[in-house]
DNA sequence: GTGGTCTAGACCACC
DNA sequence: GTGGTCTAGACCACA
C-alpha cells in the first residue's frame, strides 16, 4: 500500500511518516491498529531497516504511535485528536502552495481553476513521482 | 526576488534552478538577459558562491542559460523552446500530485474541489513553506 | 587503474568521466557493476573526494551510472545503448582532429599516412600526457 | 583565417598560440613577417584584447616572435630553428595520444588502421569541436 | 561504511 | 569585475 520515491529529494522517513499519517487521517488506521512491523516494511520497500524504525520512531515522539516491546507499533488513541487538528492546516497548506507555484509559473486564476478541474476529472493513470 | 528556504528539504541549488525557471517561463527572463551574478546571487540569499555556482552549472547544463567566461550567465533562446516542453507537464504533475494528496486524507472529490477554490479566493496572507 | 593528469587544462572531473566512459565502453564496466567509492579513488587518484563527486555526477546526470544513497554508485543499463551512439562519434571527432592537426603542420595525405602507420606499429613507450 | 573554441576547456590564449606556431611550422609565416595587431585579432575573434596580448606575450617569451614597441609583433628568425625541434615530436605526441585514446576505447590495431584511412579519405565538412 | 549538500576560501582564465 | 575548478572539512540521510 506505501509507496517511497527513493529519488525524491524528501527523505525516506519523511515520506513513510507522511503516508501513515494519511491513512490515519482517512480511517484506514484506527487506534489500537498494529502497524506492519520494521522488516516487513523494510522489505517491502525495498529499505533498510533502521529507516523504518526512524520513521516509527519520529511518529511515536509526536504522538500518534505507540511501542509495545517485542509486540509491535499500534495506532495512539491520541491519534484521532491530533488528525483533526492538522489534516485541515496540512491541506489549506498544501492547496496555497500549489495555487502559489502555478501563479508563479504565470498562469491567471481562471486558468489554474480550469487547468485544476481538468486534472481533477482525470483518471489518475500516471502519478508524477515529485519531489 | 528570488527565496530560498534552507530549512526545506529541497537542495538549494534545485531551488534556484526552480526560480529561474518560472522567471523564465512567465516571460520575466527572456533570451539573452543576464543573470544576477554568482556572488551577487549569493551574497542576497546569504548562501556560498560555489551552491549558485551549481544551480546555474545545471541550468546550463539543461540548456536554459549560457555561459560568457568573464562576462555571466545569460538566458538562452533555447529557453523558450524548452519552457513550452516543460511548463505543462510540470503544473499537470504539480496538480494531480495534490489531488492524490487529498484523496489520501479522505476528502471527495467534491470537497477537493470546494476547498481549492475556497483557497484559489484567498489572499494568500500565509505561504507554506513547502518541502 | 584511472589516471588523471593535474597540469592538464581538461578539469580532473572530465579526465575522471572519461576514463569510465572507455572501462564502460571497453566492457570493463558493465551494467550494475560497482564503481570504486567516491572517497576511495579521491584517496587514489591524490584528489579531493568532492571532485570525484562531480565526476559521477555528471556521469549519472548523463545516465551512465545511478547511485544508490549509502550503498555507492553503479553502472546502468543504458549505458550499453549510450555508449554506441557515443563512442564511433568520438572516435571519429579525434581522428578528424588529429588528421586536421596534421594537415595545419603542413603535412600531405601521405605523410600523415606513413607517420600514423609508423606510430601504430611503435610499442608507446612514452605517451604524451596530452592537454 | 585563426579559429579559437571558447567552449573548450583549452585556455583561449594557449589556442592563439598554438595557430600561430602551426602557421609558423608550415611557412605561412616567415621570419620578420607581421602578425596581425591584437586590437584587429581580438576584434576578429569576438574576444578581449588581453587574451590575444597574453598569446602573443609568451609566443615572444618562447622565443618565436619579437615586438616592435609602437609598430608591432614579428616573427623571429630564430623560430625556423624552434620549428624544427618542436614540429616532429608534437606530432609524434598527438598520433601516440589518439591511437592510445582508440585503443582505450577497445579498438584493435586493425580497427585503428581502418577508421583512420577512412577518415583521412573522409572531406572534412565538419571538424569535431574538441576540447 | 556509502553518497549528497553546503561552506569557506584558494587560484585561474577572461573582461 | 566575471565564472570555473579545486580543496578541506562540516553535517545529513541511508545501509
Amino acid at each position: 500500500m506505501i509507496k517511497v520515491d527513493t529519488s525524491s529529494f524528501i527523505p525516506i522517513y519523511e515520506q513513510i511518516k507522511k503516508e501513515f499519517k494519511k491513512e490515519i487521517f482517512r480511517g484506514d488506521l484506527k487506534p489500537n491498529d498494529l502497524l506492519p512491523s520494521i522488516r516487513d516494511l523494510a522489505t517491502e520497500l525495498l529499505i533498510n531497516p533502521n529507516t523504518v524504525a526512524r520513521a516509527y520512531r519520529e511518529l511515536e515522539m509526536e504522538g500518534f504511535i505507540y511501542t509495545r516491546k517485542g509486540k509491535g507499533c499500534y495506532v495512539s488513541d491520541d491519534s484521532t485528536r491530533l488528525m483533526k487538528e492538522e489534516r485541515k492546516s496540512i491541506l489549506i497548506q498544501t492547496f496555497d502552495e500549489v495555487i502559489e507555484e502555478a501563479k508563479k509559473y504565470g498562469l491567471g486564476r481562471e486558468e489554474i481553476k480550469r487547468l485544476f478541474e481538468e486534472r481533477l476529472n482525470t483518471p489518475p493513470e500516471i502519478i508524477g513521482k515529485g519531489e
